[in-house]
Order: structure tokens, then C-alpha cells, then sequence
DNA sequence: AGTTTTTAATTAAACGATTGATTAATTTTT
DNA sequence: AAAAATTAATCAATCGTTTAATTAAAAACT
């Protein structure tokens, strides 16, 4: 691994850790094991550094949704893709999506413009896909299309965010377990599943 | 209103806004309108005055829920209660509760014990209420006690984390509306209603 | 009630430490 | 020989905190 590439996942560590200005550039490339002076070599600063983490990062998980609009499936099927992907992704990459929602709280941020045009547009595409099913009739016609999304993620990030929380919320031991198991995927899977289900079926 | 309030509120506003580590004491007492000392006078330091300031603000919001648990109504009934209530006090102090559930995804914050406690009581007494009412088989008997919390905070930490992002989710015009008027919260509350109840109700 | 004394609150200035970033020299690779 | 990568040393700026001096408020005393 390239200095460059070393720097990009000590950085995604520690800014998911500690935070943007909670991790100092020598602490970054200390963790990186290279010099301090890499990081304005390879990315100018600090903050463009930042910026270039998450879009490359982001990068590959955008337009994922999109292709799911126009599967020939039934609307709760593609609902069913959304659920296991996001839940898929973000416990893959929880420092990156730990990062995500936290700094979608500050509106100054550095990567502010980033994060919301990366969660709108599938905000949207997943809005699209339900309100296609109210129209079909496979839905109830009266479900709050806007909201669904947020409860999706938003429940995701709560069991991420806080694995130590997560894992004593269900009654387990910490050190014997992780809410990273695949167990544990599979079981939120499900639960989303069900709540989601039980409220956009008729 | 005395020094100490000053920096409390100001405090409060400015680590929502830009974090902890982004918020510079000499920034912090100019938002207050105090000398810069006062800080170290009042609270000993920045440090304390977070603890200080998550502490005595979380205070009046704890076991607000432990009140329900053995209240004479259904189940559902309590569920209810809880997600109003919920709702009413996140929309009220928005700012707090963006540091609550940013923090909580940084082990090492100095607030991170004070968060957890905070939070893992509430979550026990509602897992209390929802398996009380798998028991006395007004709910179904397969639903996921431990998640439904996550899921309520988690959605509505989604929509006050961001008001811009989710006004123009809702298709709303950012200039005349606010996430934070009447309307949408008794919006969000109806849906989380909806939600949940179609999920644990027979 | 008026004066003095004591305590509390507030201030400007300075402290050392750490911050992000740059330099110029050196090593490695091409 | 030229270009790219890496290094140690240094820059000014900002950080949180402390100091010693000053003002304001409260308490004590005659």
C-alpha cells in the first residue's frame, strides 16, 4: 500500500474515531506511518484531504439505488434490495457512514455539500419507488413516502454508531459478541424488513 | 441572565453547530459575550464545561419515560406517550440533541458515559412497555423489543440533524418553511405512530 | 446610615503547547 | 540524469489555560 492510499485509511479511522478537528495531522500520519508532510503532498491540506476521503469513498456506493428503479420486480421487492443493501454497506463501512451522518449535523462543514448530494439522490430514488407502489395499488395510499428513507437509516446508524450501546441494548455480552456478526446483520435485516413491510402493505 | 448562562447557552449552540474540538474557547466566549477567562472561572475548563453542559441539560428529560411504565393504560396507549413525547422534546432542543447522538459515536468523547447512561435507561423501560405488551397479547408476540427505540430516536434524530436536508425532502421551499413548525412535527408524530403501531399491533 | 472591609466577578495580557502547513535537503525510483 | 517520493526542521497562528490587576457587589462595622 502507496503512502497515499495509507494516509486515506488512517484518516477514515481516526475522523470516524475522534472527528475532523478531533485528529490532528501529526496523530493522521503517525497512524499512517508516514510523514507528516505527506498529507500536503499528496492532498494539499487537511481539509481537501477530507474532501477527497469522502467522495472517493461515497463514490461507489452512489447510483446504487438507481438501477433498482427500473428492475421488473414489485415494489416491495425493490424495497426489500434497498434494506439489505444499505444495511449490507453500512455495516461494511461503518467509520465511513459514522463519519457521514455526523457531519450531515453541520451545516459548515467541510463536506456538508458532499453528504447531502450523495443522500438526496437516493432519498429520492427510493421515494420514487414507493410511491409507485402506492400508485399500483401495492401499497397503502396513504404512507408518508418522504419518511421511510430516514427511518431506514436512521435506525441503521443508531445500532453503528454505538456498537458498545447496540450489543448492551440487546442483551449480550461485549466481549463475547459484536454487532458486527453476521448474526446481528441479518437479524436488523429482518426487523427492518418486517417494520417497513407491516406498514407500506396492505 | 448571568455569565455562567451566557456561556451555557452559548456553548450549547456552537458545539451543535461545529462540534466540540471546532469550537474554540475565545470563539465561544465572544458568542456569550464574556471575557474569555470566565470560562476557566466558572467551570474549570472547556472540558468541564461540556460535561458541565450535557449533564445539567439531559437532567430534566431523565426518567420522564420511567413514569410510564406503570401508568393504568394499554401498552399501546404508552407507546404513544412516548413517541409525543419524544418527538416534542427533540424538536424543542434540537441542538442538544445533536450533540447527544453525535457524541455517541466517539468512545473516547469526555461526554460518552454520561450519553450512554443517559440513553440506555430510556431504552430499557420502553423494551419494559413493549414487552409487557407481547405479554398480555396486545402486541405481536415476534417483535423486536431491543430496536424500536433505535428506531424511533434514530428517525427523528435524521430530521432534526439536517432541517435544510429534510425540508427539501419534503418538497418544501427552504425560505417560508421550517422542520421545526407545528405542522411538521405533529407530521412526524402521526407517522412514527403509524409506524410503529402497524408494527407491534395485532 | 455611611464607611470600611471582604468577597465575588471581570478584565487584559501573557504562558507554553499544539496546530496545519511549508521549506529545503535527501533518498528513491524511473 | 530527471522526476518523484520522503525526510527533519521550522513557520506563524491558534489553541486552552493562567496570571495579576481591576472593578463591582456584599458584608461588617462604627
Amino acid at each position: 500500500m502507496d503512502a497515499r492510499q495509507k494516509i486515506l485509511v488512517a484518516a477514515e479511522k481516526l475522523f470516524a474515531e475522534h472527528g475532523f478537528e478531533g485528529t490532528s495531522t501529526r496523530t493522521l500520519s503517525q497512524e499512517a506511518g508516514v510523514n507528516l508532510a505527506m498529507i500536503s503532498y499528496y492532498f494539499g491540506s487537511k481539509e481537501d484531504l477530507y474532501k477527497t476521503l469522502v467522495t472517493e469513498r461515497t463514490a461507489p456506493f452512489r447510483d446504487a439505488i438507481e438501477s433498482f428503479v427500473s428492475l421488473e420486480t414489485t415494489a416491495w421487492q425493490k424495497m426489500e434490495l434497498i434494506i439489505d443493501g444499505y444495511v449490507d454497506r453500512m455495516f461494511e463501512s461503518s467509520s465511513l457512514h459514522k463519519i457521514i451522518y455526523r457531519e450531515l449535523s453541520m451545516d459548515n462543514s467541510p463536506i456538508y455539500e458532499i453528504i447531502v448530494n450523495h443522500i438526496s439522490k437516493n432519498m429520492q430514488n427510493v421515494r420514487r419507488i414507493i410511491e409507485m407502489g402506492i400508485e399500483s395499488g401495492e401499497f397503502k395510499p396513504d404512507v408518508e413516502s418522504q419518511l421511510v428513507m430516514p427511518t431506514i437509516t436512521g435506525t441503521i446508524v443508531q445500532v453503528i454508531k454505538s456498537p458498545t450501546l447496540s450489543i448492551s441494548l440487546l442483551g449480550l455480552d461485549p466481549k463475547t459478541n459484536s454487532i458486527f456478526d453476521e448474526k446481528h446483520k441479518n437479524h436488523l435485516k429482518k426487523y427492518l424488513k418486517s417494520l417497513i413491510k407491516s406498514y407500506l402493505l396492505n
